[in-house]
DNA sequence: TCGCAGCGATACGTCAACGTATCACTGCTT
DNA sequence: AAGCAGTGATACGTTGACGTATCGCTGCGA
């Protein structure tokens, strides 16, 4: 083996066993302690096995972290194709703001930002991974704006930042974390202009 | 002495010069490896100071830390009192994305959100911190509103939000960080209709 | 000009984590 | 049923940081 990722071939039943167990429990200790102070000795500890198993999975302890950041990609995804776009907007936002207030990812986003900012691989992860999730979003802005129901001059990208923007500063900078029941209210105050703009 | 804060007494011109190069080497210490892996004996190192220069004025490694944080306040505040609200709020916002790009506070924000999620202390300050700095564009949106420049259904706070959200999700979240030219198109996206509705 | 408060340097003991090695044991695969 | 690959435990040497202590040196204030 001797690499970091899953592999989906058949697998000894106890190493696929020991994997998942190990990348939970450092996930959990990244969400706990940060980027720069998780430890190996920790993440073993927490999940009740030894040293050296984990490294005989992973190579060092960076592989580990950016290996247990790559378990953040399971969530299921907001309908996105029943509706109007400010209804479809409405519904992506809430997602959003659901996902950034629930585990696991909530309390790893201050490691994550932190473990992107000093490693290049987990600031490609973290970036692409920001990406992906935003294009939802920017793709029903876009066709909100092409069948008129939003003001032709927005641009969808930096109107979709300024949604996210908002849920992620509530949850990173201030101690009031946005609640997904505020979705509706959010796009209403942040664009909520353009479509009443179509409704006069 | 024994306590943190620069006190503004008279001071031995020893004590005041260690205590600013110290300040200076500890915030940029956390820039570079963030508050994890924050260590006393590389800020004294790069201070060109003994360890126990450091611990003769502050207790602990966290101590020293909060005391770096603090330094992050000087900043020169932009005009907010003449010009059209549209305007005020454009210059505040190019003012935000200006101190979000630049040094140091820009390479401290990583390490300043992980801090706070670590320590209440930061957390605290971090908070109140980003509270004063947002209140300025609150007021002016809110003033905006009151004499009928802005639409009156929008919630200045939650504007507010969305547009410094935007600057802080772009340094944090990708890889094309908020230029400050930006500030207008941003501001014309985000509720520039509200403008415009009244112009028409 | 004197004396001391603050200085940088350095050494010290402690602790914790890194990454490696070894070793029975156990539960897979065949 | 056999045997081996993977396991948890444990010990090890190394490194680096914590926080304390001690030491001459120096530049500030009286």
């Amino acid at each position: 083996m001797r690499r970091g990722e899953p592999r989906s071939e058949e697998l000894d039943p106890r190493v696929a066993r020991s994997l998942q167990t190990i990348l939970h429990a450092a996930l959990e200790e990244l969400g706990d302690v940060g980027y720069g102070a998780f430890t190996i000795e920790s993440v073993a500890a927490r999940a009740g096995v030894g040293k050296s198993t984990i490294y005989r999975h992973w190579p060092s302890k960076l592989a580990l972290i950016e290996g247990a950041f790559q378990t953040l990609h399971e969530q299921a995804a907001p309908d996105i194709v029943s509706g109007s776009p400010r209804e479809r907007v409405e519904r992506i936002v809430r997602h959003v703001a659901e996902v950034v207030a629930g585990k696991p990812f909530s309390s790893c986003i201050p490691a994550l930002i932190d473990g992107a900012e000093r490693n290049r691989d987990v600031r490609r992860f973290h970036h692409r991974f920001q990406r992906e999730a935003r294009k939802p979003l920017v793709a029903v802005i876009a066709m909100g704006v092409e069948c008129g129901d939003f003001e032709s001059h927005i641009d969808p990208e930096l109107t979709a930042i300024a949604l996210v923007g908002a849920i992620f500063y509530r949850r990173l900078m201030t101690n009031e974390p946005f609640r997904p029941g505020q979705a509706a209210e959010l796009v209403a105050t942040t664009f909520g202009v353009a479509t009443r703009s179509r409704a006069r």
